[in-house]
DNA sequence: ATAAGACTTGTCATTTTTTGACAAATTTAT
DNA sequence: ATAAATTTGTCAAAAAATGACAAGTCTTAT
């Protein structure tokens, strides 16, 4: 796997589109969105849809399944953040992970 | 700290409800919620509204802090789960994480 | 067998949250 | 100063979460 982004979502799409010397208006028309909604985007004042990440990896050329996690880490990593959650929190929150999953493929 | 829970945030409460030998109802009606949707929460089928967490802490006499924590460590970890995020990601998450601590504490 | 209590499931209206869109700033480059 | 680019505010529409109730199952006592 190529080594992810340390910078959020909306940073990561800022970059890619001054890489590729595209205006707001420019990219939010190939994403089907508002130029004002992608710079709040950017700006980290809300959220990506998800239901775009195929578009935009069409757009830049990018591996879908990469983009996806760099999304998903990002929306982890947010949580993670604002609730405040410590080292040590997250461990638990991972085992209780590992329980979801233990317990789930029995059920299902 | 107390060891947190290896269960579902839905499966404590009905740990503890049995362990006090309540019904669903009976205990519904302190949470001030339906004993059909307390049910679907006991089960996984419905998120507790954080809201009612001082409620229960409350009634079963528990320390808020140790609750919150149960609750955010099972929010995280279904979303670890339902993401399918792997070790490898998460560790990518808490960086990103670290990152927004850093960036939003100049920023604020 | 059945009646009662405990729990589960399905559905739907209401509430809350998120998103899309537009107008009006503000900033930046020339 | 002008024009383009970006940001911010607001609000209606869409989507998701919640509350409530009805109807169902399952268990247990009689």
């Amino acid at each position: 796997m190529t080594s992810l982004m340390e910078t959020t979502f909306g940073e990561y799409i800022r970059l890619l589109r001054n890489e590729h010397e595209l205006t707001l208006t420019q990219l939010a028309a190939k994403l089907n969105l508002d130029s004002a909604n992608l710079s709040k985007i950017e700006n980290g004042k809300r959220d990506f849809d998800e239901k775009r990440l195929p578009k935009l990896a069409k757009i830049f050329n990018l591996n879908l399944t990469e983009l996806r996690n760099e999304y998903l880490t990002d929306q982890i990593g947010k949580q993670i953040y604002e609730t405040n959650c410590t080292k040590q929190l997250l461990q638990v929150a991972e085992e209780k992970a590992e329980y979801r999953r233990l317990k789930n493929i029995k059920t299902a």
